[in-house]
This record gives structure tokens, C-alpha cells and sequence, in this order.
DNA sequence: GATGAATGAGTCTTCATTCAT
DNA sequence: GATGAATGAAGACTCATTCAT
């Protein structure tokens, strides 16, 4: 049985774990991984040095995991928006899904940089093994995208057509909502939807 | 007048300024830009650290030279051989284009990383600000790409989607080429074809 | 009276600290002494970090009691088997017993390091000035080499003697065990032996 | 032609480096090789961290250096006295010779200290592979120790035997002069000797 | 007795940049 | 212009030890 002292220090435990986490994505954030010193990250949580290598190999797995964590509640929140507003076809709904996450990086733009910049499929594939995790993910997916017959797209082809969809809105958000290049967001909607359903047409 | 000294003080100069752009471009592409130091660089170049700033003013800038140089290169080249072919249809010989670059970076995985880790629109933007710089590739894009016609898409829409295009392509040919995802390049090849006569379709 | 309980207790406290000689006797072979941190002991022993402080001062504690431990073992074996051979003079003896040693080590290298690196003379004078303890071995020693006829060496100079015995038997046997320096142990041996019996003669 | 700024520069950079070895060595014979931090020498020589990572690998390489030379310093100092001596005996040269370095360490413990804990076969096998370095010493010994004839071992033992003699004489030696154990040296001498004797008689 | 989370001083190492020559 | 010795701030990581539970 659990007494009272386990998780009384349990707790602690977990207020120190997520003010490393608060602390460190504030820094990457703000200034960068790369700018960000571990340092500054056990400073600005206000733990020992030694307690950041109780939890973290280094930067690079506090990195990966807040990445990970971020990426996962937002993809979260969009497939339950997603299904919410019941769309029955298939390329609306992912284009109201591409949508529902590019308006939540047009409000956190911060964010996107380091999403865009530590995010990869590596880190999805390590993370979709264990599975354990990402079960509610996978069930959600499975939900908001299981009527295929909307898409166009051959069968054997549409995972490959959906990564490049992927590809192509995470490039294209990330240079018009950072950079405003070749345009802004807004402008580059249109046109991004326009040729996402031509993609998958 | 220019005495046959200061030539070969010129000629000095610049041999001092190639063995450096060597030895970074060598480097650069066998360890990765952030795993090679200033040091390494003047080592393997012959010249004394002091030299290197003389010429650069750190690692990044030597870095931009060299990836934006190399990126010139393979353009101009991919553009001649577009030309040569004679291809007198837009989207044709845009898929031909690519596929000279895509054909190149399969050869040359280091230096497609380097490439697409240190490339960005920023970078080419304040190359092409240069008037001096870059008359003859804007008139080879002019030479082999002015044959608009053959695009379904309308004008005010073109330079956007020639964007996605790229940047489309970059993605697919990075993730594939380098680290086979979703499939290697030549599994994807079709697909992205397809896709992109879609998209100027 | 000890009660069931307290026996229990001391079953449990034993346990623990044998699997913490146990690890560290085995971390220490294979990784060196400094190598070995005390979270690797603990980890591999399966207690907490706070219960090797109950039991050891610190690092080099444990590891004189393993080293001490181990030795007086190795001695005892050597002197049964040297006592077991019924040699009735004192040089033979001396000679077959330095041999039984050489042999043991000779299979137990690793442990060889350990004991040469950490074994002095302050340990076992420390060790020896507790009456309780060595008792077994004093007397040992006393029936193995009491027949000291059988040396050349005045009574005065005996011990000193003998000690410089023990430092080059030590000497040599590391280095040509361990480094195989002059010589592999067995072209030393006789050399070493010819030696011993000269000291002694 | 070596101007004299080329000279300023080279002795500003030996001095920088006497420096280091000076404070190393100082630090080396009262604290311990273990228990001084780099940051310890460069404080102690005046010198920025960086410089000394110029000039030395990590602080084993520094000790390596300074063990080596002060030991070649000891042997050579050791071996012109011997031959000053004209001693044509073999033994009497060879007990003249460990007399005078054993005389060197009594009145020099703690750097006894040092060399014994730092100084290995392995460190002498790697420098006197180079064959620039040496060669006086070499030379030295040649003039010292080649009249062979005044030992009773038989030549292809005598490499064995010398090796046992100085492992014999280093470990008396530490023993003796640093933990007075079994005796203080001037105790351990005589009989040390007339054991050497008996060893190459 | 036992635990193990937390500590933070200590240590090594790198490297961009400067500047006297 | 060229050199390269010197710098020292910056950063990563370790680990013996403590102590509240």
C-alpha cells in the first residue's frame, strides 16, 4: 500500500519534475536549445544541478521529451476539435485538422520555432514503440481519419501522400508564420488548402 | 595599375582563402558544421587562426559562403542540363529540373545535409539583394522558366506554389534520401512527381 | 536472549551486506576502484544509497575490508596446502607456499590488480592490532614457518628479510602476471625462485 | 633565420610553461597527483585553464612528463657519480648506484612518493622508443654497467635478475624511507645490499 | 534500520576571439 | 597582411554525502 509519506514524496517529486519542464520550455522558448545552458534551466526552476541528471540524460532528452509532450497535446486537441465538428469526408476533415493547428502556431509562434526545429519523425517512431503510450492517440486517429474512402489517393499511395501533406503544411506554416515568407500565413492558407486537395483529390 | 606584386600578393590571398573554404567545406560535410571547430578548419587548411579572421567573421559566416556557393552551383548546373533538353513544357521541365537536383543529392548525402540543414530563404534573400551577384542565374531561371503557359495555375498564384514546390521537394528529398522516411527516394520519386504536376497542374 | 526476531534482522542486515561486498568485490574487478562509483555498488546490490553509509565509512573502507578479507583467505589457503604438503624445511616451504600464491593469481588476475593496488602493510598492521581477529592465522603461521633451522639468515635479520621476500615475490608477480614484464610469469618463476632461495640461503 | 621576436616569443612560451611544470610538481609532491585539479596548477602557475590544455593532453600527461624527467634526471646524476667513482666492479658500481639514488630519496620523500605511485615500466618502454631522446642515456649506462663480468649470473638471466634487483630496491625503498616499515632505511640498507649482493653474486 | 531524492561543490574540457609581434 | 600563443568565460557532467520520511 501507498502511505501517506510515498506520496507526499511523490508530490515533490513531481513539483521539481515539472518546474524543470516549466522552466526549461520557457528558456527554449525564448531563447533557444542551443542559447539555453543547463544552468540556467536548474536556476530559473530553482533545483540542484544534480537533480536536472536525476531526470534528464542531458538537454537533448529534457528536449525531446517536451517536444513530444507539446506536439502530442496539440495534435490532441486538434483530432477531438476535428471530431467534434463531424465532418463525414475525409479531406475536409483533414484540412479542418491542418487548420485547427495552424491557427494554434499562428497564436504561439515562439512554440513553433522549437516545435519545427526539434521535432522529428525519429522521435515519433521511438515514441510510438512503446505501447503504452500513444494508445488514445492512435484510437483518436483511427476515429477522426478512418473513412478513407473521401481521398482520391490509391490506397497504397496515401501514406506517402499524407507525409508529404505533413511536410509540405510544416514547411510552409513554419516560413509564412516566422518568416512571412513568401507570405504571410493567411495569404499562403488558401493557397496551401487549394493544393493540399489537389494532393489528395 | 596593378604591379605583378600586388597579383601575387593577390593570387597569395587567395589561395589562403580556397584552402580555407576547402578544408571548412570537407569538414563541414564529414563532421557537421556545430562538430567543427575554428581550429580544425585553419589546421587543415595551413593557415594560422588569426587568418581565418581576417576573412570571416566566424563560423556561420564561412558557412553561409560555402553552402551558398555550393547551392549556386547545382542550380546553375541543373538549369543548364534543363536547357539542354529542350523541353518547351513549363511543368515538364520543372520535374526535370528537380529531378537533375534530387539526382545530384543522391549522390552527394553529406553535402545534401549540410545543404538543408544551413539553407534558408534568408540567406539566398540577402544574396540576391546583391545586383551584382546573381544576373546570370536570374537570366538562366528566366531562359528555361519563362515559358509560363504551361501551367495551369494563375500568375498571382505561381511564385507561391512554385515555393511549395521547393520546399516541398527539399522535405521529401531530405527525409528520404537521408533517412529513408517514409521510403527511399526512389520509392517516393513517382509520388512526388505525381504530386507536384498536381500542384502546377 | 536473542529472540527469533533479532536473528531475522540479522539474517536481513547480513544479506545486505554481503550483496554490497559482493558487488563491489565484482565492480572492482572489472572496473577498478576509482572507476566504481558507490551509486554502481548499490545499484547492483539492490539497496538504497543511504544504507551503504549505515555499513561503510565511505569508498575506500569497503574496499579495504574486501581487500583484507580476500587476502587473509588466499594466505589461509596457502598455508593449509602448504602445511598439507608436510615440508620439513623452512626454505621449501617458504618457496612452495610463494608458489601456491603465484598460482592462485595467476588465475585470478583481475583480483591480482585489485589486491596489489590496494593492499598495504598499514592495512594489515591496523588489521593485526585487533587480538580477536588473526588470531587463526598468527597460529597458522606459527606451525607452517616455525622451523626456522632451516634458514641461512641470522634470527636478527630474518624478518626483514623475509619481508623483502614478500615485497619482490610482489613485486614480480605483478609485473609479469599483469604486464607480462620482464617476462611471462613462468620464465620468471625459476629465476624468482633461485632468487628467493639465495635471500634465504 | 630565427629573428629575435621569434626567440622573445619562444621564451615568453618556455617560461609559461616552466611555470606549469613548477606549480604541477610543487602541487604533485604535497598534495597528490589525485587530489590536484587542473585549475589548482594553472591558478598556482599564472596561467589561463586554456593554456594548459595547449600544452598537455589532460593532468596524466603532465605527470607522465614531469615523472619521466625528473627520473631521468635522478638516473643520469646517479650514474655520473658512479662513474666518477671508477668503480671495475660490477656488484660495487651497482650497490654504489642504488646507494646514491636511495641517499637522493631520503632527502627527498615526498617526491619518492610521486615517482613510485607514477612511475611505470609502460611510461619507460613509450619514451625511450624514441630513439632522440635517450641516447645520452643510454651512452651512460653503456659506460656505467657494461663491464659484465664482475656478476655471477649467467648473461641471459642478468636482464631478469637487474629487473628483480631494482623492483626489490624500489619497493624497500618506499616501504623503508616513507612508512619506516619493516625498518627505517638506514636499518634496511645493510641487509638490502648484502641481498643484492647474494642476487648477482 | 532503511530509503532514495536532493544537493552543489568540484572538475574537466572546449573554443571563439584577441592582440602583440 | 599573417601569425599563433594566450585567454577565460562558458558549459557539461559527476558523485560523495546528507537527511527527511
Amino acid at each position: 500500500m501507498a502511505t501517506k509519506d510515498d506520496s507526499n514524496r511523490n508530490n515533490k517529486k513531481q513539483l521539481k519534475l515539472n518546474s524543470m519542464f516549466d522552466a526549461a520550455y520557457e528558456l527554449f522558448v525564448t531563447k533557444g536549445v542551443n542559447e539555453t545552458a543547463i544552468d540556467d534551466i536548474v536556476k530559473k526552476a530553482g533545483v540542484a544541478k544534480g537533480t536536472f541528471y536525476l531526470y534528464f540524460k542531458d538537454k537533448y532528452d529534457i528536449t525531446d521529451q517536451i517536444v513530444l509532450g507539446e506536439s502530442t497535446l496539440i495534435l490532441k486537441e486538434a483530432m477531438h476539435a476535428t471530431m467534434k465538428e463531424g465532418i463525414d469526408n475525409f479531406i475536409d476533415a483533414t484540412i479542418f485538422f491542418i487548420d485547427h493547428v495552424i491557427e494554434h502556431f499562428k497564436n504561439n509562434k515562439k512554440q513553433l520555432k522549437l516545435m519545427y526545429k526539434n521535432l522529428s519523425w525519429g522521435l515519433y517512431r521511438k515514441a510510438i514503440a512503446d505501447p503504452n503510450n500513444y494508445t488514445e492517440m492512435r484510437e483518436l486517429a483511427e476515429l477522426v481519419f478512418n473513412n478513407i474512402e473521401g481521398s482520391g489517393v490509391k490506397r497504397e499511395e496515401l501514406d506517402k501522400t499524407m507525409f508529404m501533406v505533413i511536410e509540405l503544411t510544416g514547411s510552409v506554416a513554419y516560413s509564412s508564420i516566422i518568416l512571412e515568407e513568401p507570405a504571410p500565413i493567411d495569404e499562403m492558407k488558401p493557397i496551401l488548402f487549394k493544393t493540399i486537395r489537389k494532393m489528395l483529390g
